[in-house]
DNA sequence: TAAAAAAGTGGAAACGTTTCCATTGGGAGG
DNA sequence: CCTCCCAATGGAAACGTTTCCACTTTTTTA
């Protein structure tokens, strides 16, 4: 590794003390034009860079901010992640990242060793909000801190989806189409607590819309043959009509299983996802679910740090009202009498699904 | 901001001097068993962690590794990046993140930052490996790094995907499935040297097999509705039956465009995707595709940069033959004289989908 | 023209570590 | 009992910055 050069050799080499070069770089104090040459010479001539690691030192400012997420494998996650670190490039921060596959204990350590790095500030998405050992750190040394995702305490600002919102809506969504009986499909329910959160809003929606208490179907593994879960599923509830699960992901293999179960969705089961990834709307049929905003929740977050790092925390981003929405897609469909007692539906019904266009070519 | 505790607090509340702690604390040099205690009492009290940075300075060593990619907001970097940092997570290590949008300018300035602040290694993508100003500056200090998805040179270890062999797979398989008339879709084509190498293998191997050259389908924007490109496509290029897009995204895409477009995937045409996301064997039709590793890949160079740092340099990772290999879908269907006459075609052909499960229920 | 103010400059301390070196004290070997 | 060695310990330098302060030189003001 090649040495880089000191400000100590672009004094010597300019022949004036360190100090004189400090100030002409940083244009903090008085220089002459002469010395100003010969100091700019004498970084051209050594391609000096300040070393970052000395400024933090005597600055106690590292230009660097922290990102704690689950796991950037989740296309939610990675947007926001992205949306986080493109605002702090723009402020000159650096983004160190830890994913923590929803582990706590990674998420304790990661966050210990990301106060011994001084960063500046930290973004975070944690397991449990409500009990959170890392969380608790930083919030002891009060180091500028935003959550992400997680439900923030009032007074903060909040850039969660909002999932227990989200979910009710969900649930207005299936009463809107007659259906009663439904299903919360998660994968690894306990890990997290906007599963939780996605639950309660659902069920409790439910409840206010006359519907039957939703049953609770839980996977494991990585999700992607749900097939004879859902065979289990549908023995053990069979008057289920309609599933909310917990991520688009999940949604498109409970599709796909129930393709290989031939069962039609969405006449005979209606799917509903969570999230709104793109390739939803790619699909056949096209995914109804929550749209969100990861990429803009990330970035606000991002943003409500920066302000706390720039002291003006009273100018905390407003909480936007609404983080999500509702789209449509041909995965739920109204449940009629026809399709409800079992009998002829076309194979291929007439889509509903509002996102298939109808040009035709030739 | 709560101030932390140093080693001068714990030294004084000890009652010892800082080179004790220091002893003490990292186990080199002696130290008598009363001295031990005091130590470790004090830290104890003050809850005492190094600073990372005071260690830095001193060891000009930072555990910090730089990552640059384009984008997170592809699963494909995002599986790698996150390979990485599992890997560098548990060497100790952390991982400064940098996506650069594909733009040259923010990726030279990113390197430049990561090596202002003295990371001790660098992982990247760069958007044309052979024409890179950030990676000259990387080899100039002769800073450890891997290239990660471009080719490297050879002699060092290399952990691109082969995009020109696996390319030449793809036309193999139109070939196989009696295809001559294919296309090449790509979304920003300049963007990136990886798409280049890809139709440059796919066009080289379409010769070999006697195939049509490979007609160049670039589309802009976000791709997810290709519908009025992929008309005009098939308007010049009215003897298209097979198209080869430059990742699965934009295969999915496609498929969902023909879906407007009324024009049957596959019978009418074929459409192979790149990368092997999870997706694409939930869709209907399943898409068959390149599979590629890319969790492997990012945890592969990331090992690599932690070899050379640990100055094992020799023992560079074996670059393994193949990294990625041809998925089978039912978005790949051969070309017979009866569907190439326009005769008729049934609507649904029985899938030769073979990721398709045949279970029925009941 | 003298005094005062301002501009230009360098030395040194401080930030938090590690590590080299010197000093002390005690025990073993002669 | 004297030497020698080794364990135990602390002082201080070094890492690369910034910034305070003091000093010299120049310019302004009266």
């Amino acid at each position: 590794m090649v040495q880089a050069a000191t400000i100590k050799d672009v004094a010597q080499l300019a022949g004036c003390g360190v100090a004189t070069v400090s100030r002409v770089l940083n244009n903090t104090g008085p220089a002459s034009a002469e010395m100003r040459d010969r100091v700019l010479t004498a970084v051209e001539q050594l391609d000096f860079h300040f070393s970052e690691v000395g400024r933090s030192l005597q600055s106690s400012t590292t230009k660097t901010i922290g990102c704690v997420v689950p796991s950037i494998e989740n296309p939610v996650y990675a947007d926001a992640v992205q949306g986080a670190q493109e605002v702090f490039l723009n402020a000159d921060y650096q983004m160190l990242l830890v994913c923590t596959n929803y582990n706590a204990h990674i998420e304790t350590r990661a966050i210990r060793t990301l106060i011994a790095k001084q960063v500046d500030g930290i973004l975070l998405t944690v397991a449990d909000a409500q009990n959170s050992e890392g969380l608790d750190l930083v919030r002891n040394r009060q180091l500028p801190h935003s959550l992400l995702f997680n439900e923030a305490p009032t007074g903060q600002a909040n850039w969660s989806v909002g999932d227990h919102a989200a979910a009710a809506s969900v649930a207005d969504e299936f009463a809107r189409n007659n259906h009663i009986h439904t299903g919360f499909l998660a994968l690894n329910f306990l890990n997290s607590d906007r599963a939780r959160q996605r639950y309660e809003g659902f069920a409790t929606q439910c409840a206010k819309n006359k519907m039957a208490v939703p049953a609770l179907l839980e996977v494991d593994g990585d999700g992607l043959d749900l097939t004879d879960h859902l065979k289990l599923f549908l023995e053990e509830f069979p008057n289920l009509t309609g599933i909310f699960a917990s991520n688009d992901f999940l949604a498109l293999a409970t599709i796909r299983s129930a393709r290989n179960l031939s069962i039609d969705v969405p006449s005979k089961l209606s799917i509903v996802g969570f999230d709104g990834i793109k390739v939803g709307q790619l699909v056949q049929p096209s995914l109804a679910t929550i749209e969100t905003v990861p990429r803009a929740l990330g970035a606000g977050a991002g943003k409500t740090i920066l302000a706390m790092i720039d002291g003006s925390e009273a100018h905390i981003q407003p909480l936007k009202k609404q983080r999500f929405s509702f789209r449509a897609g041909g995965s739920l469909a109204p449940l009629n009498a026809e399709s409800k007692d079992g009998g002829k539906v076309t194979a291929f019904p007439p889509s509903n699904d509002p996102t298939q266009k109808k040009t035709k070519i030739q």
